[in-house]
Parts: C-alpha cells; sequence; structure tokens
RNA sequence: GGCGGCUUAGCUCAGUUGGUUAGAGCAUCGGAAUCAUAAUCCGAGUGUCCGGGGUUCGAAUCCCUGAGCCGCUACCA
C-alpha cells in the first residue's frame, strides 16, 4: 500500500463448501466485501490477486453424492460449475477459483504436510471412534445417535443429549447407531496425526498482540483461545474423500479438510501462476514480506484463519507471508431469522439471478453488512434500499443530469471552468471532494458501510446541488449560467462513479464509460476519475440504470419464505 | 456446561479513547420545486440506549448480575 511496507495485496475469500449453492449469508460474510475491496484496490491502481475456490473434500459430500447415485467428484464438479456460474454473474472478480479435488492442490497441501512432518512437527495418537461395519467406515459425531448415558433417552446426539442437555464424551454413548442407516456401531481404534497447536501458541498469540488494528471479534476471540490454552488439532481422518496422506502404510487416511482447506490458497495461487505462463510466480504472492494478505471470512472461520493456517505458515521450513488482517464478518438474518439450510430457509443465489440483477443485492448487502454484529435482511428492505436509494437517490440523479444534457446541450458537457465557479458550486464540490476522500480512507480500513454511507451522502449533495443551482430555470434567463452548473455537476457524477463501482460494478461501468472515460476503471481508474471532464466532451446516451421494484416482484419472496416459516 | 460476542427511535442500523440538548436512512406529517425512474429539495416529532445493581463530578460507552439471541466447544464442513 501507499505506506511503502506493502508493495502488493493478496486477498483470499473463504472456500465454499461445495455441498450445495451460494447463498446470502456467505455473500454477505466472506465473498461481496472481499470483492469490493478488490475491486478498490485495482481501482485505486494497486497490484492485487484475488483468490478463492471451492471446498470439495469431506464426509456431507459423499453423503450427497451417494444419495443422488453419482460419485463424489462428479457431484463436486457439477456443484463448481454453478457456484461459478453464480458467483461470476453476481460479479465476483476473482483471477481464479479453483478447486481442492484438483491434482495441484493434493501436490501442494502433500508438500505442505511432507515439509512439517520431516521436521517431527506432528504427532501420532492412537483414540477410539465409532466404527460402522455395515458401511465399512468410521463416522463423525454428528452421524452418531444412542442413549443418553445421564438420562436415558434414546434418542441422544453423539456428545450431546437434546433431552436433558448434558454433555458427556462420545464414547460413553450407550448403544451408539448409525443416523445414516441405524446400524449398530463399535468403537475401534485409529491412529491419526495431530498438530500441537500449543507449541505455537507464544508464536500466535505475539502475532495476534502485533495487530491491534484487528476486528476486536476477532482478537477477543483469539485471547479466548489462548487463555485456555491451545490443544492438539487433528490433521487427518478415516475417510475416502480427501488428500491422501503422502506417507506408507496409510491407506484410507485422508486430510482433515481444515488441514488441507486453507492451503487450497496456495493450490489456486499456484495454478493461477501456471495460466499465467510462470509457474513460479506464486512466489512473489506468498513467499515475498511485501505482499499483503488479507482473509475476509465468516465468523465461524476465525479459528482457522487466525490460529490454525497461521500456525502451519508459521511451521513451515520456508518462509510464507502471515495474513496482515483477517476480517471476519458476523451472520445475516433473514427476515428476523437464523438462516437454515438443512430447512431451505435462505435466499439461493441462483434463484435470486433469475428475478433481479446483481446490482441492487450487491447494494443492499453492501449497506447492511454484518461488519460488527449479525444484520438482517428482508426483502422489504431490499425493495426500499433499491427504490429510495439506488434508484432515487443515484439512479435518478444521473438519469436527470444527462437527459438533461441531452436535451438541451445535444449530449456534450457544456461550457463550464474552474474560474466561474460561483460559492454554491465550490461549496458542493469541496463536499463531495471531502466524502471521496472519507470513503477511500473508510475502504482502506475494511468499512464498507461507513463508505457507502458517505456516497450515499455525496449523492444527496448532488442532487441538492441540482435543486438549488436549479439548470431547469437558468436553462431559460441564463443559458451559460446553465451550463456552468451542469459542467459542476458532472464532476460531481464523475466522482460518485468512483465510490460507487466497487458496490455496484455493472451500473458503474456504464456510467464510466458515459462519461467518456478512456482508461481501464478496474486498472488504475482512479486517476482519471480524479480529473476534471472538459467542456465539449460528448456523452452517452443514458438508461436508467437502476429501476424501480414494485410489490408484485416483491410480495412472492415474502410469501414463499413465509410459507416456509409456518410450515416449520 | 465452558469461551467470546450482541441487545440503541415504528423499521433497518451508526455511535470513535466515558463528557454538554443520543444520530442517519426509511416510514409519518407540513411546505417548495417540476429537469428526472410520480423522482428531488426544505422543515418537524419521536427514544426507561434489554432489566437490575455499582464505579465516577459525569456511562449507551467501564465493572457485577439477570434475560434473550448468535458463534465456537478441539475428526461438522
Amino acid at each position: 500500500m501507499s505506506d511503502g511496507k506493502f508493495k502488493r495485496t493478496l486477498v483470499t475469500s473463504a472456500l465454499p463448501y461445495a455441498n450445495g449453492e451460494i447463498h446470502l449469508g456467505h455473500l454477505a460474510g466472506a465473498y461481496l466485501p472481499a470483492d469490493i475491496y478488490v475491486r478498490y484496490l485495482r481501482m485505486i491502481g494497486e497490484e492485487v490477486l484475488y483468490i478463492c475456490g471451492s471446498d470439495e473434500y469431506g464426509v456431507p459430500i459423499t453423503l450427497t453424492a451417494e444419495k443422488l447415485g453419482i460419485t463424489p467428484k462428479e457431484l463436486v464438479d457439477r456443484n463448481y460449475a454453478s457456484i461459478s456460474k453464480s458467483f461470476q454473474d453476481f460479479g465476483m472478480s476473482f483471477d481464479n477459483f479453483s478447486q481442492t479435488s484438483r491434482e495441484i492442490h493434493t501436490e501442494t497441501s502433500q508438500a505442505f504436510f511432507a515439509d512439517m512432518h520431516a521436521q517431527g512437527l506432528f504427532k501420532q495418537k492412537t483414540t477410539d471412534q465409532f466404527y460402522s461395519p455395515s458401511q465399512e467406515r468410521f463416522l463423525a459425531d454428528r452421524y452418531i445417535e444412542g442413549t443418553c448415558p445421564v438420562c436415558g433417552d434414546e434418542n441422544a446426539r453423539g456428545d450431546e443429549c437434546e433431552n436433558c442437555t448434558a454433555t458427556y464424551n462420545p464414547t460413553e454413548l450407550l448403544n451408539p447407531r448409525s443416523v445414516l442407516d441405524n446400524s449398530a456401531l463399535e468403537l475401534r481404534p485409529t491412529t491419526h496425526w495431530f498438530l500441537p497447536m500449543g507449541d505455537w501458541q507464544d508464536k500466535l498469540s505475539a502475532f495476534i498482540d502485533s495487530h491491534p488494528e484487528w476486528k476486536d471479534n476477532v482478537k477477543q476471540y483469539c485471547r479466548g483461545y489462548f487463555d485456555a490454552g491451545l490443544q492438539d488439532r487433528a490433521v487427518t481422518r478415516d475417510l475416502a474423500w480427501g488428500v491422501p496422506v503422502p506417507l506408507d502404510d496409510h491407506e484410507g487416511k485422508v486430510f482433515y479438510v481444515w488441514f488441507d482447506a486453507p492451503i487450497g490458497y496456495v493450490s489456486a495461487t499456484r495454478e493461477w501462476a501456471q495460466a499465467q505462463g510462470d509457474a513460479e510466480a506464486w512466489r512473489t504472492w506468498w513467499q515475498n514480506d511485501e505482499t499483503r494478505l488479507i482473509h475476509f471470512i465468516g465468523k465461524d472461520n476465525i479459528f482457522f484463519h487466525a490460529m490454525m493456517f497461521p500456525a502451519v505458515i508459521m511451521a513451515h521450513s520456508e518462509d510464507y507471508v502471515l495474513p496482515d488482517n483477517v476480517p471476519a464478518n458476523e451472520f445475516l438474518n433473514l427476515e428476523g431469522q437464523k438462516l437454515s439450510t438443512s430447512k431451505g430457509f435462505a435466499v439461493w443465489l441462483p434463484e435470486y439471478l433469475e428475478k433481479f440483477e446483481a446490482d441492487p443485492l450487491r447494494y443492499t448487502l453492501a449497506r447492511n453488512l454484518p461488519e460488527t454484529r449479525d444484520m438482517n435482511f428482508t426483502w422489504e428492505g431490499f425493495q426500499a434500499r433499491n427504490n429510495n436509494e439506488l434508484g432515487n437517490n443515484f439512479g435518478n440523479l444521473i438519469n436527470r443530469v444527462f437527459t438533461f444534457i441531452h436535451k438541451y446541450f445535444d449530449g456534450q458537457v457544456p461550457e463550464w471552468s474552474e474560474e466561474n465557479l460561483t460559492d454554491l458550486d465550490r461549496d458542493a464540490l469541496a463536499e463531495v471532494a471531502a466524502d471521496l476522500e472519507k470513503w477511500s480512507g473508510h475502504l482502506a480500513k475494511f468499512e464498507i458501510k461507513a463508505a457507502l454511507e458517505t456516497a450515499f451522502h455525496a449523492g444527496q449533495v448532488g442532487n441538492r446541488y441540482f435543486d438549488e443551482s436549479a439548470p431547469f430555470k437558468s436553462r431559460k434567463t441564463d443559458l451559460e449560467r446553465c451550463g456552468q452548473s451542469l459542467g459542476v455537476i458532472i464532476q460531481i457524477l464523475r466522482q460518485l462513479c468512483l465510490m460507487l463501482a466497487p458496490v455496484v460494478p455493472f451500473g458503474m461501468e456504464k456510467l464510466w464509460s458515459w462519461l467518456g472515460m478512456e482508461t481501464d476503471l478496474w486498472q488504475g481508474g482512479w486517476a482519471e476519475g480524479q480529473q476534471n471532464i472538459p467542456t465539449g466532451r460528448p456523452l452517452g446516451k443514458p438508461e436508467i440504470l437502476f429501476p424501480r421494484f414494485d410489490d408484485e416482484m416483491i410480495q412472492p419472496e415474502i410469501e414463499r419464505l413465509q410459507g416456509m416459516v409456518d410450515g416449520d
């Protein structure tokens, strides 16, 4: 960044699990904020790489595949295609969106493990786990039910009883059975590799302490773990669908997904480098201390990105970059309730995109990001934000200016100059310029909501200026004055375009071209956007950028969710 | 159960290191304007800042406690 310490920024979004579609909660937590931030950096001309991919291993994937009668690989490829498409249509600007089931990830994660194993950093432990003889596999706690050892309830979960709220060790459960096929389970010893996180506690603690600028929720969360003392964390498990442990006599052992998933960021970067024709280019992004690494995640991922993956990075014998920030977001509720993917209580991205454009959702979510606490998405709120803010404040301002100029000034920027500015002109320009500066400061600190609020204010300034300078009056009395006012407001739109571009890129790319800008908005467009648009420049013909939504478009969405709650 | 977090106008949300009459948008009411997506602009009201206790000259902001909600709880991804 401009502080001179870093030359480039590597941004990641949490790898979505390829067991289903993306929903609004995902977008608000890890994807939209990251994309806005990345677009901001590209716009101001920073060198940035944005990496993501789908996380494709683990038990739930194998179960879904079995249910559909296809292989896990077929399932994840199918879901990968769908997720990629949704992301693209939503405007996610990844430089690479990869898959953890690809060969490059197998190589990369196995190399990480091998490096650490060669240093003797892992611990091997043998424990008793539940095994299903009928399915010939070990089962995780969530797939186990049995009789509660405390109250005798017959439908107790693997490690807690919902009837008497007791918690216990899963091995204490009586008559354990599989929730998958009700077959009886038996305890079998199995041996796994563990990462003794405690060995890195001091370094991790010092690392977190060296970042007082991180969000409080992240720091507090980590502090809680340090106080309790970091425990050994398993990095392998018994499963057929995963990255095989690269050791002899490890048949049927694969990496625990949380060990390999973050390494997926490295794999995806390597894949990107190969596609660039420079296979070693990934090192510039991961093994160079002038690279600034930023992980965007939801609050459920803090442990893995602020503690576990950094420990792995520290442990590796080669130098890798540690995250410079982990801006974790809280969760998004829907119509006042927690999302439930199992009950279908969610808004899925592909479904949304069949009916609406990406921009209104991007705008609404950005305006309401769960940056410091859980937030709520309502369809009525979506409609109100779209109509009142995107449509009326911004869209209408843009439209009234362009149509006016096309109607009375032949579609060219009227004669205007800085020498002829009135106090009214000067004040409006100064206010918007101040907003732009504030906006930039907020975004640099990941304060997206605050940044957007500033942009909204700039829109209000534009509308007020239009009303007060009243070109629709001066047109009849003082055409020079009228042109001057329009020249001023074009400069306001130019800056508004910059402030809105990362949030509503589809609409603003159009505005950018209507304004006759020449540089690519996403390759340092900021520089040109800072310069006055001169008299005489021909402007594009406008169209309605952000149409309003009437009740008929919104009501069915509300009813669908309502029905889901009633049927619950 | 343990750890961490959250609870502010009718609605959705801001509130920086405790400091004067607690803010914004929307919704509501009154006025102005008419270039524009019946959009815009000006003005107005509204709050036991979850309950209770405490520290302080002073607390939405710090401490304790109760309630509700959220995440994690170490092979759930």
